[in-house]
RNA sequence: GGCGCCGUACCCAAGCGGUUAAGGGAGUGGAUUGCAAAUCCAUGAUUCAGCGGUUCGAGUCCGCUCGGCGCCUCCA
């Protein structure tokens, strides 16, 4: 099995990737809160587990891939006055808090489909497991991490003696309260809800009975609950971004390994933001770009999923319209490479990966070298470059290597040979061809060129190569 | 105030102590072409923000300076 190292935010090193039962990977992956279209930032955090989740399969691993859905609202940023972010949304949208998680999720796979990312072994709800999270607060409460105050109910972090490791917190020198108002009810700044009953905001409409009274649960508790309901109570690895290693993800671990009683997961990766020029893209901030947008504005999700490769999951990218344009250029560029391939071959079957020569075999050795060093994307895409480039393998051989790092990669390659395969077989198609060919040679230029218009309203590209004209998609 | 990240050619971006500093995009030159598009070929940093230091050897390690970003509040 080939290696494959990961940096690991807990003890912040890279470190090789051994799973608790061989062959087999649990992964966790934090989810989206359904209160708004995902925007592109969160989407390229998705795209990068699936370069994860697809990469442990083409290392031979079976993949229990599970994300949540958060669609129990949370607390609004600090510039609205304490609002549940569902509740805002469903206000806004004229819908109600279940119609707008129905809405937003839907929207938010597809998205994901569109972007080609594999979609998960299991996607559970937080609003389908109270039950999970209740009794899970319960063996809290019974190993004696909880206490309540103030109607909610608390997890005591001075309990834990190594809270916060992951996030590096110093306990003495964090300025709490500095831009948010302290919770008076917490006995130590650390602490945080599990479950509340005294909601600060008015028509909560999500509520649940529970030992503590009716209420809600608090953030942190789910993603505890339902991982360990789906993979067990120990986990190989467990994906986020990188603003919850201090806050979220630091109690996810407080809470499980405080109700578990030992180490909870064994890699925790996480990723960088997408940026703009002017800072990162935030949801609160009203204006954020959808994918949609980016489609709208004539791009492929596709072209986004290249770009988003062309960087290392754990570097900010800076976005910008003249970067995602050379995306687009390159996927473009690359999918011609691709479609001569197939011309080239002309219907004949591919070599099997294993019968490969020796220059395509070590380009997908490099390729696989550069995935299983914390899958570095930007260094595979380069080796599948050089190997399309190479004009010294034979092209049939090249569309298999390539073929098969698309496989991780997921740029959907193989849908430059439908274009070709499509050429010639249409009796009208053929017929404009050769009727501008004809005119062609009797040099009427007038006469060709609205053919090729013609042609073009169909949505047909006519490239002229010393071969003959052919047609592209365009 | 605390914690963390980054600064590589016009743009995006690999690189993690040692041959000529990946790859893509854009640009430029050429081939091809009725024109156009597309395609193909060629071409780019004596240098990695700056200044010191460690080392036989540094973009890569250490220190300082300048600049940018994120987190400490829901956020991927």
């Amino acid at each position: 099995m080939k290696t494959l190292r990961l940096y690991n935010s807990d003890g912040r090193e890279l470190q090789e990737f051994k799973p608790l039962e061989s062959g087999h990977a649990g992964l966790y992956c934090c989810g989206p809160t359904v209160y708004n279209y995902a925007h592109i930032g969160n989407l390229r955090a998705y795209t990068h587990w699936d370069i994860l989740r697809r990469t442990l399969e083409r290392f031979g691993y079976e993949v229990k891939h599970v994300m949540n859905i958060t669609d129990v609202g949370h607390l609004t940023d600090d510039g609205d006055e304490g609002e549940d972010k569902m509740l805002k949304g469903a206000r806004e949208r004229d819908m109600s808090v279940w119609e707008i998680a129905e809405f937003f999720t839907k929207a938010f796979f597809k998205d994901i489909e569109r972007l080609n990312i594999l979609t998960p072994t299991v996607s559970c709800k937080a609003t389908g497991h109270i039950d999970d999270m209740i009794a899970l607060v319960k063996r809290l409460e019974e190993r004696g991490f909880t206490y309540e105050s103030g109607g909610n109910i608390y997890f005591d972090s001075t309990k834990l003696p190594d809270y916060g490791r992951m996030a590096l917190l110093d306990r003495q020198n964090l300025q709490h309260g500095a831009r948010v108002a302290l919770d008076t009810n917490k006995h130590s700044p650390f602490d945080f809800v599990l479950w509340f009953t005294k909601s600060k905001f008015e028509n909560q409409a999500m509520m649940w009975d529970s030992p503590w009274g009716r209420g809600y649960p608090g953030w942190h508790i789910e993603c505890s609950a339902m991982s360990s309901k789906y993979l067990g109570e120990r986990i190989d690895i467990h994906t986020g971004g990188i603003d919850h290693i201090p806050v979220h993800h630091t109690n996810e671990i407080a809470q499980s390994e405080g109700a578990f009683g030992h180490h909870w997961v064994n890699y925790w990766v996480h990723n960088e933001f997408l940026i703009m020029k002017e800072g990162k893209i935030s949801k609160s901030k009203g204006s954020f770009l959808t994918l949609q947008k980016l489609i709208d504005d004539g791009y492929e999700a596709l072209d986004y999923r290249y770009f988003l490769l062309g960087g290392h999951y754990r570097s900010q990218l800076i976005f910008s319209e003249e970067s995602l344009d050379g995306a687009r250029s390159a996927r473009k560029s690359l999918l011609g490479r691709v479609a001569s391939f197939y011309r080239e071959i002309k219907g004949s079957p591919l070599p099997d990966i294993s019968d490969l020569g020796k220059a395509s075999f070590s380009r997908i050795e490099a390729f696989d070298a550069a995935l299983g060093e914390d899958l570095n994307t930007p260094r595979a895409l380069a080796e599948l470059w050089q190997l399309v480039k190479d004009e010294t393998i034979p092209a049939a051989e090249r569309l298999a290597a390539v073929l098969d790092m698309d496989g991780v990669l997921g740029l959907n390659l193989e849908e430059a040979g439908e274009e070709t395969a499509g050429t010639g077989e249409d009796d009208e198609l053929s017929a404009l061809l050769t009727r501008r060919r004809e005119a062609r040679e009797a040099k009427n230029w007038a006469a060709a060129d609205e053919i090729r218009d013609e042609l073009a309203e169909r949505g047909w590209k006519v490239v002229d190569t010393p071969e003959g004209p052919r047609l592209e998609k365009a």
